[in-house]
RNA sequence: GGGCGGUUAGCUCAGUGGUAGAGCACUACGUUGACAUCGUAGGGGUCACAAGUUCGAACCUUGUACCGCCCACCA
């Protein structure tokens, strides 16, 4: 017996333990290892984080997809796993020990912090993943994968070995992007635009307003950015003349080895090939010509730091100048700068600057500008454009046939207007920066020599080889010798008893491995195959590549999906996915994307608590339209838990009129009108939500069900079936009985992919009485659909619901009481509406509140009149209608009927339209216009009679429901005074 | 500066050339042993604006306005 309500909490775990007991979610198991594979590898949460908004639509739509496809035979790998996440985690370890332990990562020293970070890992590493359990996901759990597993690993060094054999991984010393809070370069990706306004204004001379120090101070801190400077530096040859420039950031002109004008600028072409003394430092430097200055913008003249701003980095290399760093790996003025700033912060040291600037008399002006700061988007401070030597991913070479892939549609996006995004950048790609300044992740698979050589190679093992192989050729004074042992004693280079004389020799090399580690993504780039076990040639991913779908939020198009693709076809040669399905973001019901500082998250495991995992994955797969970021309400999880709950309560209504499988029901073969209407239905729906997953449209394919189960099943089939089910024993009854059960088990296997919990429970609960069941419903086959409609069985009960639908409109309009029940009289009816009525007379008088159904040849006087077809129904309200009412009601519809004939006729006036539209619309507006004729004439028919019987009618007040308690005000308003 | 998207009912949004839709909210009425987390009925829209293409435009084209996002630059 169920329960009332479905009771979420109370199901949900022993249901998903059932599944992965069943071992439901295992790839290649059983026969289904035979099937036609389909594989979505999990955008990998990061390991210590926990479920949000966006994690939980996502992997929605990768449960519906994977759900579908499993019913639906084929052998399903949905491949889990978890991110190491480098600075993010490493953040979080290092504030943990700050606040807990009161100490940091250095004091630690690497191997102690890095052991921690491991321990912080076992601790909080499940939880996401039993969260996304709580979601429903049904991940291949057996196969996770962590980003630094031993064989991920093994990968990312076999992938960096591969890549620098190539060229196509290299040492660069050349401007990053540092962030100075957590000291490491970053990519260009992890950099974050930030507008700045300032505010301050100031102009030398102005007698009003002479220079305050303390109060620029202020607003500094407040605000350091936004500000235009204009300092004056004097020239060499007459230093009481100068040329002045403008700067956001006069700390780096410290650095400064040059000032740049436009050639053409008639202002300055004069000064080209002078020097200027740079105040504060006395430098010469000199003043060069370069396109890259623009006139138009502050002076016209600009100072140039190359060792500090990309754009003037640029000019450096032009002018062969001197590129002076001028600060620390903390951003503190370093020790090439004059005493006096030496170990400033570098927003001190602006301060500082533009203070003793204005003191010398050469602060021309502030004023207020806008401008954008990169920031680094994990730790929030602006980044420093500076000089070190990082390792770069030769990223324009990868990315041709990763380009090539999409151009040619091996690859596809869906929406497909994301290629454009993912070429646009694909095609102006810049060098990749993978090294990192952290601990936290792959360290760089790459040892020096004593001399600075470098030696890649997948084992500190085989380093030491190549270092012997290169320093003998070299004839190197050095004998190679491995550093410590690293437990592989056996693995002893060949070559070394072979080269005597080093052997003799008595010097040793030490190699030193490079600290830095390996940006996330560059491990996250393999997902898709190094899951799958390479780089052994595992069976899986003979099997499983290239995967099948991707599904991901637009915001990681470029920091995975295109790094996918290059590592991808670089090391499979074969593309990773052939589809990738970019879905949109979540945000709150206002459209603000919820951010903690905000305050306006929704925690999806809240939501799941309160209404059931079943209504947030339905919401968010209804909500999931392609092309449109998803604003969150509550109250639409809260009405989709009233599915659910209208679902039970249809099982519910199933089994208390023993509505009970029956074995060997044949749906083709039902014979009852009503049960070959829902059949058939039942089908259509079938194919609609079958092709609407297949093309991705979530919302579509959520729609088509939740019309199916609450609009057609429950308000009209069940409705429809309850004078069978409650009327006489028979084969009728049977009959209904079985098809109510079947239909139900129908929606049940439709809506597992959406609501996997409740409809696995009621498989369940259904399946105690009937037929036992082959297994859980979440491997039962998914339902084909196609040819069960009947064209005459949808057209009278198509009849049937249009004739009760326009009884109750009317009674509603002309306020009869809810319980009363009238009489009904049809005239007019041709031969297949009267057997309609006949054949269904039982339910129409049920549904619509009718005593009794007479046909006459016409109406009887003082009814109110309704045009069904060709007939009219006459419910007789003699002596109880308002006839103003009834009037008015009648010639609203007229008018209503005339209005559509008008267009149809203006449309029909046209030549043009009449000798070019097709055969169908003129037809279609020939009929409509029959219709509507038709539909007129009853209506006019009905008016005359009408006023025929206000002039004859006797008053009275013998309403039939006149014992009903409502009739006196249903009195009252029918006779207005 | 370049690119992408949006503007349809009070709200949130579907709708790829042929009769403007859904959910929520709102109004009225509640009856039949599935369901008040419900039922029945109802009101409500110049599809942002303008021009064009077309027999026909919410839909295609161009432009305008406003809103959002991404990329680049920023003296």
């Amino acid at each position: 017996m169920l329960e009332k309500h479905f009771q979420p909490a109370e199901v949900e775990g022993r249901i998903y333990r059932a599944w992965e007991e069943a071992g439901a979610f295992k790839a290649g198991a059983g026969k289904r290892g035979q099937a036609k594979p389909y594989c979505i590898v999990i955008p990998p949460p990061n390991v210590t984080g926990s479920l949000h908004m966006g994690h939980a639509l996502n992997n929605t739509l990768q449960d519906v997809l994977v759900r579908f496809e499993r019913m639906r035979g084929r052998d399903v790998l949905w491949q889990p796993g978890t991110d190491h996440a480098g600075i993010a985690t490493q953040m979080v370890v290092e504030r943990k020990l700050g606040s807990e332990n009161k100490t940091d990562r250095r004091t630690m020293g690497r191997e102690a912090f890095v052991r921690a970070v491991w321990a912080w890992k076992e601790e909080s590493g499940g939880t996401i993943t039993n969260q996304l359990k709580r979601l429903g996901a049904s991940c291949d759990w057996s196969r996770d994968r962590f980003t630094m597993d031993e064989g991920l690993s093994r990968a990312v060094l076999k992938v960096f070995v591969g890549l620098h054999e190539k060229g196509l991984i290299y040492k660069d010393k050349r401007l990053v992007n540092w962030d100075p809070k957590v000291q490491t370069a970053i990519s260009d990706l992890e950099v974050q635009q930030i507008e700045k306004k300032g505010a301050l204004t100031w102009a030398d001379g102005d007698p009003e307003k002479p220079f305050d120090a303390a109060a620029l101070a202020k607003a500094l801190k407040k605000d350091p950015s936004g500000h235009l400077y204009h300092f004056r530096y004097p020239l060499k040859d007459d230093p009481s003349k100068f040329i002045t420039v403008a700067t956001t950031r006069p700390e780096t002109m410290l650095g400064d080895t040059a000032v740049a004008v436009h050639p053409e600028d008639e202002r300055y072409t004069a000064l080209i090939g002078k020097h200027v003394v740079l105040p504060l430092v006395g430098r010469e430097i000199p003043i060069v010509a370069d396109d890259y200055s623009d006139p138009a913008k502050g002076t016209g003249a600009v100072k140039i730091t190359p060792a500090h701003d990309f754009n003037d980095f640029e000019v450096g290399e032009r002018h062969n100048l001197a590129r002076i760093n001028v600060l620390d790996a903390f951003a503190k003025i370093d020790a090439s700068a004059p005493e006096a700033y030496r170990g400033l912060d570098r927003f001190v040291a602006r301060e500082r600057i533009v203070a003793d600037m204005a003191a010398l008399g050469l602060l021309a002006k502030i004023e207020p500008t806008t401008h954008t700061v990169p920031h680094g988007d994990r730790s929030g401070v602006p980044i420093e454009p500076w000089l070190t030597d990082q390792w770069y991913v030769d990223a324009k070479t990868l990315a041709k046939q990763a380009i090539a892939a999409v151009e040619d549609g091996r690859t596809r996006f869906v929406p497909e207007n994301w290629s454009r995004t993912y070429f646009e950048w694909m095609r102006n790609i810049e060098p990749w920066c993978i090294s990192r300044q952290l601990w936290w992740g792959h360290q760089i698979p790459a040892w020096y020599g004593p001399d600075g050589k470098i030696f890649v190679a997948m084992s500190e093992a085989e380093a030491y080889e190549k270092a012997q192989g290169h320093y003998r050729s070299q004839k190197h004074p050095l004998s190679p010798q491995r550093e410590g042992d690293h437990g592989e004693g056996q693995r002893q280079s060949p070559a070394q008893g072979a080269v005597p004389h080093l052997q003799a020799s008595s010097g040793k090399i030490t190699l030193k491995r490079d600290e830095d580690v390996l940006d996330t993504w560059f491990s996250s780039g393999l997902w898709a195959f190094s899951t799958l076990g390479w780089p052994d040639e595992s069976p899986e991913l003979q099997r499983y590549y290239p995967t099948s779908t991707l599904v991901t939020g637009f915001d990681i198009i470029f920091f995975w999906v295109a790094r996918m693709m290059m590592l991808g076809l670089e090391f499979m040669h074969e593309i990773p996915f052939d589809t990738v399905y970019i879905h949109a973001l979540v945000r709150d019901e206002k459209g603000q994307k919820m951010s903690k500082s905000k305050g306006n998250v929704i925690d999806p495991l809240e939501l799941i608590d309160a209404f059931g995992a079943d209504a947030l994955r339905f919401t968010l797969a209804a909500m999931a339209a392609q092309g449109r970021d998803i604003k969150l309400a509550k109250s639409r999880v809260e009405g989709y838990r009233n599915f659910a709950t209208k679902l039970w309560n249809a099982a519910r209504f199933a089994e208390l009129n023993s509505c009970a499988r029956v074995a060997g029901f044949d749906p083709a073969k039902a014979s009852e009108t009503v049960n070959r209407w829902i059949i058939g239905e039942a089908g259509r729906t079938a194919a609609a939500i079958t092709s609407e997953i297949e093309a991705y449209r979530f919302n579509e394919a959520a729609g088509a069900a939740y019309q199916f189960v609450w609009g057609t099943y429950c308000d009209w089939y069940l409705e429809l079936s309850k004078p069978i089910l409650t009327g006489a024993d028979g084969p009728a009854k049977d009959e209904t009985r079985a098809t109510a059960a079947w239909v139900l088990d129908e929606i049940l296997k439709l809506l597992h992919p959406f609501m996997p919990f409740i409809t696995e429970e009621l498989w369940a609960k259904t399946g105690e009485v009937g037929p036992k069941r082959d297994g859980l419903l979440v491997l039962t086959a998914w339902p084909e659909g196609r040819g069960l409609s009947n064209k005459a069985a949808d057209e009278e009960i198509g009849w049937v619901i249009g004739a009760i639908t326009d009884i109750r409109s009317v009674r509603s309009e002309m306020n009869v009481p809810a319980a009363a029940e009238l009489e009904l009289v049809l005239s007019g009816a041709n031969a297949t509406s009267k057997a309609r009525a006949e054949r269904h007379g039982d339910l129409i008088r049920r549904l619509a509140r009718l005593k009794s159904i007479a046909f006459a040849a016409e109406a009887p006087k003082g009814s109110v009149q309704i045009v069904i077809g060709e007939a009219t129904a006459a419910l007789p309200l003699a002596g109880v209608v308002d006839i103003a009412a009834e009037r008015q009601r009648l010639e609203k519809e007229i008018e209503k009927a005339r209005a559509e004939i008008a267009k149809v006729d203006t449309r029909m006036a046209n030549a043009e339209f009449v000798a070019k539209a097709p055969a169908a619309v003129i037809d279609e507006n020939h009929q409509r216009k029959a219709d509507f004729s038709a539909q007129i004439e009853k209506l006019e028919a009905a008016l005359k009679r009408l006023k025929a019987a206000a002039d004859t009618a006797a008053l009275s007040l013998n309403a039939p429901w006149t014992d009903d308690l409502s009739a006196g005000r249903w009195c009252a308003r029918a006779w207005p005074s």
